[in-house]
DNA sequence: CGAAATTGTATACTTGATATACAGTATATC
DNA sequence: GATATACTGTATATCAAGTATACAATTTCG
């Protein structure tokens, strides 16, 4: 045994140190003084104060201090702030999956899957920012990808169509709960400012987006239709799903063409 | 003149500074000295570093030293590395729009659309990097939309709809940008290492997910067909372009059905 | 019990962004 | 043309943040 996991440690070790510890694989110690602090705290205060101030305040002296230990602490249980950033990320990607269904509707389930992605957008506005350092590998993102998987599992696909199905819908999930996350902010700005401010930036794109630069987007900025601000409410959240459809259309389609008999 | 100037100013104060400065609408000086530096220049030298050393390399010290001036000589220029960041996001976004056809073929023209956005990030690499503070409104970014609106000029659909279209499209490119860097820098730190490494991560993951908590998952990664290395020549362009095509499938798709009499 | 490993801490170092004050320079106005 | 003015580049300082290192306290193993 002991034997076996020096073998797997040594696999371990090819993988980022933020997911090893996402995944549990710090070496517990045997000798010395019990932790205190943990790697749950840590990333559960860190997520805390990202919530409330967001992720730019997320400093390793304030996600010390909000747990009454020092900078230095932290350092005992994530060997650098990129890690906890990786940590934060596989957190919040613990989403509830909702249980298999005998009767398979994958339009209906990739939706749920998608609605599900954005939703971690709008929990956790600082969630986009954390910077891309690679495929997440933590558990929680993998079950995300398994849940994918499993409304993908009657398709007459092979694993690369699969998986590039997934990158579809969570690529555009992530667009989509970045641009909702960005309105949100924009909407709590312009109301805090005088009504006035309801104009934003459409006065400007209208003097600097000039018909003979911009042909085709002209039009579409002089309408107003849409950057003016009643673009908020009733429009934007058919706009995402219009989009979804559009995939969710592109997708049944490819198994139309691709399975004729059916 | 002068008033409307002013007035002009007005409208554009609201607009985040980043924007205001990719539009050149910084005040020009009327006394004092030429300024040997220049917007261009900066924005020039700082995208030079990031091409090589990647985006964290981009200091405004190595900005400036770079170009032979003192750190803070820039802040004659910019108001803040936000700002210069927003200026390379705009800058590299100034990409050869090829001359409008007469016959609109305008699958092909998305295709070429999207394959220009990818190409970016295929020549920045850290052009996924900068930190999205919100939709960008810079010229160049706004000419890449006007393309897009282009392609999707006889479209029967409104202004939200081809919004939406072009979201999709951008953020398929992103992710697909991001990713594709991501495997390039994978294949290259891989090639720099002894050829066992060409297992990557495979060997982890094919401990980690276990059949129970991945049951969707855990074939496709046990089979490798995957995770290993071969994952890159043939398949992976082949896979982008998959998604690509599902999308324009999707658009196709609702173009057949909301004209029934074509 | 004593050696060893481990924890939390104190301190220091480094890098990076940026505020401020100043010296030099070019223009506008008298 | 003289001079005030506005602007440029610079020198210096400050502040924040990430992190290396050494140490004292603590717990477990032999």
């Amino acid at each position: 045994m002991r034997n076996n996991d020096q073998q797997d440690d040594e696999v371990f070790k090819c993988l980022p140190n933020g997911v090893k510890l996402s995944w549990g694989l710090g070496k517990q110690p045997k000798r010395g003084p019990k932790g205190e602090l943990s790697i749950p705290k840590i990333v559960n205060a860190a997520i805390a104060i990202a919530d409330k101030d967001g992720l730019s305040a997320v400093s390793m002296n304030r996600v010390a201090g909000s747990l009454g230990f020092t900078t230095m602490s932290l350092y005992r249980y994530v060997s650098s702030k990129e890690d906890l950033l990786q940590l934060m990320q596989d957190a919040v990607c613990e989403i509830p999956i909702p249980p298999e269904k005998i009767e398979s509707d994958w339009r209906a389930e990739l939706r749920e899957y998608v609605q599900a992605c954005i939703e971690v957008f709008r929990i956790h506005p600082w969630f986009g920012d954390i910077p891309v350092t690679g495929i997440p590998l933590g558990p929680n993102n993998l079950l995300v990808i398994d849940w994918a998987l499993r409304a993908l599992r009657h398709f007459p696909l092979n694993d690369y169509e699969k998986m590039s199905v997934i990158l579809l819908l969570s690529s555009y999930s992530r667009s989509s709960g970045i641009i909702q996350r960005d309105i949100e902010r924009a909407i709590r700005a312009g109301a805090s400012e005088d009504s006035v401010s309801g104009v934003h930036y459409s006065a400007a794109l209208k003097l600097l987006v000039t018909p003979d630069r911009f042909p085709y987007l002209h039009p579409l900025i002089q309408s107003g239709t849409y950057t003016e601000d009643n673009a908020n409410e009733n429009t934007v959240g058919n706009d995402f799903d219009f989009g979804l459809e559009r995939i969710l259309d592109g997708i049944e389609q490819y198994l139309v063409t691709k399975t004729p008999g059916k």
